[in-house]
DNA sequence: CTACTGATTTTTTTT
DNA sequence: AAATCAGTAG
């Protein structure tokens, strides 16, 4: 037997040494999950002699993906799992499908659509049906038919499935989108595994081929995975059965982009001949951590697979809570106690990190970051991918490889400014889609020369130009070398011009910067072959993540939202916002798995700490530029008193003794079960001061006119209380002194 | 067609 | 507080 497998305790040992067929591990956080997962393969590989060109391993990130390939050299050698596939669903789809589309009657030369092309896609449909975009949100409509292809609805299905007029429309939206995707031969991130389903179901022949390849399935955080990526599983694994997934339920926090625990839960009774392991022994946190992350995810909905975390490494460190008065105070806090920890030398900066639920609050700790010189790396809020002047750039390079990808096509057509205004933008697309044709082979009918395009002689011209500007891209575009391609586009298009002109010239250096860091990007793709520079580039430039690109070991405290958190560690933790609204967010405070998801979020980003845990809300925090008073979370409350140090009360902040009296480390505040939502009646303010909220998210209210509603927020504004109330219909900014609205219980 | 200005809106979370 | 939008003047 191979000694690698010395290093694992007995459940990750029986687990890498299971019989071949269906595998579910369970795996706690800190339990050595990605351990069992490399050691896995490389029993697979080492001691039963399988063929790593056989193995199919599916991971959450990119990131993941190359720490797993990294482990295995290690574990096994260098080079010696080159053969093996590693991926994410989505680009593994993408390399897959780059080669079997053909089956499905499209080019491979496809574009991957990322959320902002989505979004200009979804709004040239709604232009085309004359729908106002302000009574139809763009982006609910999208999310509706993402989560259709999520669960594998097809436009046909959707509209025979939902019958009311709202659905109605979206199913004609839907219908329309695909078309005009297809059109441009792009596929949108969903389209990914939709498509890859799509060419096993119709092509059975295929489907055997890569079971005969893959005939071992790997899966790293299933409950994560949608329907999508089950049936994708399902269908890879159909004869071979020998499947191996790694999950834990309590870690399940991607349901609004359609996961479904239900993978997860019902694994047994999907493979009934499934075997079950449970990783309970944490090797990450100190005890004191482990314990108020469980209080926390304990107090919750009951789970099927109620694990029992322990660990040998000892109580350590209280858990620390700290109220800021507000995300300044807040934000210094963490900077101060970030700077002593590295000055004491417990921790270096990289081992330091500051988590949160929404990217806008990375502001608030960048800012004191910057103030007192600490280095850091935020992940997330704009990437650089998503900047006006790299998806400019990006769009021509996509251009030159698929002319027909109309929504860069639209990006570009009068950027830099080439007298081709709005009018002449809708009139071309009211044209092409009269022709039932790309936009682009419009504008080569225009070109032609036909006599019947509705463009005076001046539009025409410069649409003509535009046009020859395609056509020369779109042929260089197969035979330049990537760098080479991007010079010739910046050149033609002026681009560096057209930056000067339009920004001041600090701002028009900066954003040439970006693209000429866009270009030092490139320059890694220069050893593939020609053919597959264009293509890998801007693949992998839509598929990366932000936090696929964080550095390990650079010596600068990591900021991070608590969802892209997962799967990392760090010696030092700060959950930052741990206030009501925030955490649980307020748009998740009406639903019942949502708010069970806000409480695995936080569970989450605890479990991330190894050895020291700062647990910090704020009394007052500012936003869209307006202060309000915060309660601190509801999940706070469910940790026993006695497992936390209690918060320093902080002279600026009005006294709240009243918080810390009894069992839980802020009192006895709620009568309420803890998974519930807060009821009116548990919230005693005993006296509320003049300025305090007498309305907080969750409650359910009456108004004389609207009937009844959900509390999504509350604030004071100029004295007065500031109330947001979801009604039936929509959402409505009340009044409290005004509206007289009236609480109702239960 | 572009460029300016005041008004309005924006924040979940992500491959 | 910042970004985007709508309307208007040039």
């Amino acid at each position: 037997m191979s000694n690698f497998l010395q290093s694992l305790n007995p459940a990750q040992r029986r687990a890498v040494e299971a019989k071949s067929g269906p595998v579910l591990v369970l795996a706690g956080p800190g339990s050595g999950k990605t351990r069992v997962l490399t050691h896995r393969i490389a029993y697979l590989i080492e001691t039963l002699g399988v063929d790593p060109f056989n193995i199919l391993a599916v991971t959450f990130t990119n990131r993941a993906a190359r720490e797993l390939k990294e482990r295995l050299e290690v574990l096994l050698g260098a080079g010696r799992a080159h053969a093996l596939a590693v991926g994410t669903f989505h680009s593994l789809c993408a390399r897959f499908l780059r080669r079997d589309i053909v089956h499905l009657g499209r080019g491979r030369d496809f574009i991957i659509y990322d959320s902002d092309d989505q979004l200009r896609l979804i709004r040239r449909v709604l232009n085309e049906f004359k729908l106002d975009e302000k009574r139809h949100n763009p982006r609910t409509i999208l999310a509706r038919i993402s989560s259709a292809k999520n669960e594998l609805v097809s436009p046909a299905e959707f509209a025979r499935l939902n019958r009311d007029p709202l659905d109605e429309l979206v199913a004609r939206c839907y219908l329309r989108y695909q078309e005009l995707l297809r059109e441009a031969n792009a596929l949108d991130f969903d389209d990914l595994l939709v498509e890859m389903t799509h060419l096993f179901s119709q092509h059975p022949e295929l489907l055997e081929r890569y079971q005969d390849r893959f005939t071992h399935l790997l899966v790293d955080e299933y409950q994560d995975t949608n329907r999508a990526q089950y049936t994708l599983i399902r269908q890879l694994s159909a004869r071979q059965r020998d499947l191996f997934v790694v999950g834990d339920d309590d870690q399940s926090i991607y349901l609004f982009r359609g996961a479904d625990v239900r993978n997860i839960r019902q694994f047994e009774q999907d493979f009934p001949e499934a075997q079950v392991i449970l990783l309970e022994q944490n090797y990450r946190s100190t005890q004191s951590i482990l314990d108020t992350a469980q209080a926390v995810i304990n107090a919750g909905a009951k789970r099927p697979h109620h694990k029992r975390l322990w660990t040998e490494n000892g109580t350590g460190s209280q858990v620390s809570l700290h109220e800021g008065y507000d995300q300044d105070e807040e934000a210094s806090f963490v900077a101060d106690e970030i700077t002593r920890l590295i000055g004491t030398g417990e921790f270096p900066a990289h081992e330091c990190a500051v988590m949160y639920r929404t990217n806008a609050q990375s502001r608030a700790i960048e800012e004191a970051f910057v103030r007192r010189g600490l280095p850091y790396q935020i992940s997330g809020g704009t990437r650089f991918y998503e900047r006006k002047e790299v998806k400019d750039l990006l769009a021509y390079l996509r251009l030159a490889y698929n002319p027909f990808d109309s929504v860069s096509l639209l990006r570009v057509l009068n950027w830099p400014a080439r007298g081709i205004g709005e009018r002449t933008e809708q009139e071309l697309q009211r044209w092409a889609g009269e022709l039932g044709m790309p936009l682009f082979q419009a504008l080569r009918e225009l070109e032609g020369g036909t006599p019947h395009a509705p463009f005076t002689a001046r539009t025409s011209s410069a649409l003509i130009a535009f046009t020859q500007l395609l056509d020369e891209l779109s042929k260089s575009g197969h035979e330049l070398p990537l760098t080479t391609l991007l010079d010739r586009i910046t050149d033609r298009v002026a681009i560096r011009e057209a930056l000067k002109r339009e920004y001041d010239p600090l701002e028009a250096e900066d954003r040439w910067n970006n693209l000429l860091e866009l270009r030092n990007v490139a320059t890694n793709y220069l050893n593939l072959p020609l053919e597959a520079q264009l293509s890998t580039f801007l693949e992998e430039v839509t598929l990366v993540a932000d936090v696929d690109k964080l550095e390990q070991n650079s010596d600068k405290v990591t900021c991070i939202t608590l969802h892209q958190a997962k799967g990392l560690e760090y010696g030092a933790v700060f959950l930052v916002g741990l206030e009501e609204g925030l955490l649980p967010h307020s748009r998740s405070s009406d639903d019942r798995d949502q708010l069970e998801e806000e409480r695995r979020l936080l569970y989450v980003g605890m479990t991330r700490a190894r050895r020291r845990l700062y647990l910090c809300y704020a009394f007052k925090r500012t936003s869209f530029g307006r202060a309000n008073l915060s309660t601190p979370s509801r999940f706070l409350a469910d940790i026993p008193r006695g497992l936390v140090k209690p918060p320093v009360r902080r002279p600026t902040a009005p006294a709240q003794s009243s918080m810390f009296s009894s069992r839980s480390v802020l009192g006895d505040r709620r009568s309420s079960p803890s998974d519930g939502l807060p009821r009116s009646s548990s919230r005693p303010r005993a006296a509320p001061p003049p300025e305090a909220i007498s309305f907080f998210s969750g409650q359910r209210v009456r108004h004389a006119v609207f009937g009844e509603g959900l509390v999504i927020s509350s604030k004071l504004v100029d004295g007065d209380e500031e109330v947001t109330v979801r009604f039936a219909d929509r959402e409505r900014r009340l009044l409290a002194t005004f509206a007289r609205l009236e609480r109702i219980e239960g």
